[in-house]
Formats: structure tokens, C-alpha cells, sequence
DNA sequence: GTACCTTTGTGAACCAATGCACAAAGTCAC
DNA sequence: GTGACTTTGTGCATTGGTTCACAAAGGTAC
């Protein structure tokens, strides 16, 4: 279930304050979740709390992680070192979790050799035997969105079954592969509608009425223009 | 929906090819959905369609631009400018698509006063003016986890209702505020959890029977061995 | 103008996830 | 030891979202 590594993140916290026990709707609290719902998720694990009194924080800890499969090493390339490939190479937050990153790699020569958090980037021509050779199970895709998906068959064909993409577009991969995708354009324009809708009370207001006023082009006259780029290829 | 954002991604796509026309179907694969959800998504918005042909591009690209509020500029503030706030700060994405950064504020003396992306740093503590006299709408957190409850209190005070947070703690706010959250640990917790499961065909393998050996403080003898953890710390 | 063909828009079935509510289980105080 | 109290684990109804499937709508060809 993806919610484990909330529940684990909370969990944490609550670790390091000390407390050695937790309840269902405590937990659910700093989780940000129902607390029935956690409940529910967690006897999928087992059951590993006591009635009448909680969870036991650390061993929920040590259940959670196990099933994560966060009890073992995990090697990570990051795969495009520009602004965000930066950021992520520097980040604590992975080692700490488990993750290692185990290789930086770019295409662009001015970056390959330079020094970044203990690594030395390496060129993109070395990927396949980066992969073999350190054992990486888990790729980051931090390239521009045209060379993603390049990349991303590359790691697929070199045997590596999940990939986590930061690049804004929708990878074609083979069965079994996994990837998730991270985009923060995404998230702000969810926000800018949410926010759109609290200011004018809703889109039918002052721009329902701008909605029949097309700016664009043609317009779909007499016959949609250059439309109907033949759909299905150039079947007519 | 959280999904136009998608669809608006694939249609940009699809205009820069100079492609005017799209099908449900073939749009659905450019943003990898079933055609049947796109449709009914999109007949949410209204009949944009035309039967027989499909969708013209730049029509539906305006129309989801002004559902989605991005007809407007929205004013953007990041909040830490570290490693992740330096890389957002860089990032084009946003400004392409009707986001502009407004400010970059921080509360380390050595980096405010310096200059990233065309902006200098601001200090925290001008958050209130910033927020007010550049009439900023939707903030960004990438402070560390420790400081970001404490941001994010200062700036829905301040008016603020749209938060995007990077700071991998559950935030509280009041109210008619939203709040999207990005965790990138998490997502690589997710991968992990899959590709864990690929590797030993699922955890009741090898990993139930090492659960019961649990290394924590006491082990848990007489009942119910490793299962419940005399939860309460080793209160026995 | 007519017949055929493509694609939309949507009713209806389906499925999964959510939340409620409560009995069972166990703790704590005395 | 006993009884009251707390909290888990789960059956069940409900909700929301996804997918199927098809009639209606419009375009294209001749
Ligand atoms: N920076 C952000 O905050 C941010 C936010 C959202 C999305 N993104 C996306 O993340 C991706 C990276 O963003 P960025 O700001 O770091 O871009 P960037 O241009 O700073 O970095 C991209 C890096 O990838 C390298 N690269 C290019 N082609 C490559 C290839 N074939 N193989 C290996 N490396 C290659 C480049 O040399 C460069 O170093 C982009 O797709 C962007 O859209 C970034
Ligand atoms: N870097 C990543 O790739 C990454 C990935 C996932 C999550 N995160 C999270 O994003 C956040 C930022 O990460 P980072 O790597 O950029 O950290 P960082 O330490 O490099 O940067 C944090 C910045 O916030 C500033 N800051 C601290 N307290 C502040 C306050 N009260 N007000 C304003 N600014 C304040 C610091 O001066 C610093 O410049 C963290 O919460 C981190 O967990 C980062």
C-alpha cells in the first residue's frame, strides 16, 4: 500500500521524541489520515498492535521497513545531473532511508568529471556497466524531457525495473516496469485551479461567459481548418 | 481534475508538432489514460468535441488553460533557498506555463543577497510585505521539515490558501487552505516496495519467516513470540 | 442528397477504496 | 481477581471512480 511510508515517516518522528507507543488515532493524526484507514492497512501486515493499548512504535518501525524492503541497501543512479539532478545528489534525506546513491551520470562534457557530494559524475556512455557493476536497482530520470525517454529505454533494456521520472513526459516502457513520475508543473497548476475557484466561486461565473469568445485562430468553421490532421494515420 | 494538467501537457505536445486535430483515443495515450476517462473528463468542461473528428488542439489547449486558471499569471514565493529552492528557482517549466516566481526568501544571512535566476534573496522576515505587496498566491516550501510548520503558519496568516510543500512533515493549516505535498522519499519507498516484491515473488517468503526474529529491545517470549511487541516500551 | 464511417458523449455495470460502527481482546486500577 | 475502560481488527454499507458499450451526431465521399 503506498501509504506505508507516510505511516513510517510519522513513526519516525514519534521515535525520535521518545514515545514508545502509539495509537491508531494518534498516528493517524500525524499521518494525516483516518484513522480506520490505518487500521485497516496495518492488518494487512499482521497484527501487530494490542488492544487497549496501541502500537509499540519501534517495532511498527522495524514491520513497516521490512515490508518496505527498506531492511536492505538500495543503489540509485541519477541520471541527468543539471538543477534538479543537483539537488537530489545533495540531498540527506535518501542515505538516511536507505537509498544510496550509487552513481551520477550527464551527457554534457562540462559536467562529467566534476565533483558533487562525494561522487564524481560520470559519462552516460558508462551507463549500462554503472548499472551491472554497482548493482543498481532503481534509476532517477533527471534529463530534459527529450532525452527521457531515450534513457529511460536504455535502463530498461539493461535489465532495471524501476524508475522514478522527473522529466514532464509520459514514458513507454515494457510489462513489469515500474515508474513513477514527479511533476511540479503538475502541482502548481492543481493549486492554481483550486485557488482560481476560491476567488471566483467557481469557473461559471466570469468565465463562462469568456468562453464562447475563441481567440484562436479559425475557430472550428466552415470545415476545421488544417483539423483533422487525419486522425489514423492518413487513412481517407 | 487533477488530470487536466496531464491532458494539457499532451495537447502542448501535440500543437508543437503542428498536429490540429486529436482523437480521445490517441490523446489518451499521449497521457497515458483510458480513452473513455478522458472523454468524460473533458465532457465535464463541456462539448469541445466534434463527432467524427476529435478534439481541435489549440481549442482544447485554451479551454483547459482558462478551466485550470492559467489564463492568468500567478505570483509564486519559494520559501528556502537550499538545494531543492535553488533548483525550482532555476527551473523554465513554471514560467512557461504562467507561473512566475516572485520571491525567494530564506533566513540564512549567508545566502540572502544573493542572486539566483535574475532574483536576489530576500530575508524571511519581509515574508508578510512580500506576500502582500506582490500579491503572491501560491507558496512553495522547501525549507528544512523543522522549519515549515512554522512557514506555513506565517503565510496562511498572511492570506495565503495554496501551499505546494517539499518538507516531508504533515502540515497543519486552517480551513479552505490547500495543500499539495511532494515527497520524493516516499516515491522511492513506493519503487522499493515494488521491486521487492518482484525480486522474492512476495514477502511471505523469505521475509515472514525472518519476521519473526524481531531485533528489538526485548523480543517478545512467552505469547505470541515475535508478534506484539510488549508494546509500552519493556515495560515487563 | 444519401449512405457510410468515424468519434464523441454518456448511461449503466463494475470495482476498489473509504469510513462507520461494534464486538472481541487486552490493559489498568484497585 | 474483577470490573471498567481503552483500543484494535473487521464486517458491511456507501461512496467515488473507472471501464464498457452503444446510440447519437457529425463528417466525408461520391
Ligand atoms: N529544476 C526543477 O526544479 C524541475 C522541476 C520540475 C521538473 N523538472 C524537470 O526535470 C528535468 C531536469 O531539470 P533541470 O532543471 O535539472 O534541467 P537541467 O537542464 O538543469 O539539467 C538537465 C541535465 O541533463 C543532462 N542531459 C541531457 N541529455 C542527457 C542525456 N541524454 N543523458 C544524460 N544526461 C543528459 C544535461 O547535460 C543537464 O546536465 C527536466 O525534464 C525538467 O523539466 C525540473
Ligand atoms: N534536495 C532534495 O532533493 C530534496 C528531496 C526531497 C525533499 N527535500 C526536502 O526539501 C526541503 C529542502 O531541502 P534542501 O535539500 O533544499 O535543504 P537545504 O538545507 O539545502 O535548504 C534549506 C534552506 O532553508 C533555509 N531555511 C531554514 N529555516 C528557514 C526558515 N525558517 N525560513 C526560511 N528559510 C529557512 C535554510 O537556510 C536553507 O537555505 C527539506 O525539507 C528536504 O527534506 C529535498
Amino acid at each position: 500500500m503506498a501509504r506505508l511510508p507516510l505511516y513510517l515517516r510519522a513513526l519516525n518522528g514519534l521515535a525520535e521524541r521518545g514515545i514508545a507507543t502509539v495509537s491508531s488515532e494518534d498516528l493517524a493524526v500525524g499521518a494525516g489520515v483516518n484513522s480506520a484507514k490505518l487500521r485497516k492497512d496495518l492488518s494487512h501486515l499482521g497484527s501487530y498492535g494490542t488492544r487497549g493499548v496501541g502500537y509499540d512504535v519501534d517495532y511498527l518501525i522495524y514491520q513497516i521497513s521490512r515490508e518496505l524492503g527498506l531492511t536492505q541497501d538500495w543503489a540509485v543512479a541519477i541520471v541527468g545531473v543539471g538543477n534538479l539532478g543537483r539537488a537530489l545528489a545533495n540531498y540527506g534525506g535518501f542515505v538516511s532511508r536507505g537509498f544510496r546513491v550509487a552513481s551520477l551520470l550527464d551527457a554534457d562534457a562540462e559536467v562529467v568529471g566534476t565533483g558533487i557530494a562525494g561522487l564524481v559524475v560520470e559519462h552516460i556512455d558508462s551507463l549500462e556497466s554503472v548499472i551491472r557493476e554497482r548493482a543498481v536497482s532503481i534509476v532517477v530520470i533527471a534529463t530534459p524531457a527529450a532525452a527521457a525517454q531515450e534513457v529511460c529505454n536504455r535502463v530498461t533494456a539493461a535489465g532495471i525495473t524501476s524508475i522514478l521520472n522527473f522529466a514532464p513526459v509520459v514514458l513507454t516502457v515494457p510489462d513489469g516496469v515500474d515508474v513513477r513520475k514527479v511533476d511540479l508543473s503538475i502541482e502548481l497548476q492543481i493549486l492554481a485551479f483550486h485557488e482560481q475557484r476560491k476567488v471566483t466561486g467557481g469557473v461559471d461565473e466570469t468565465a463562462a461567459a469568456a468562453a464562447d469568445q475563441w481567440p484562436g485562430t479559425v475557430g472550428m468553421s466552415e470545415r476545421n481548418q488544417g483539423a483533422s490532421a487525419p486522425p489514423r494515420g492518413g487513412r481517407t
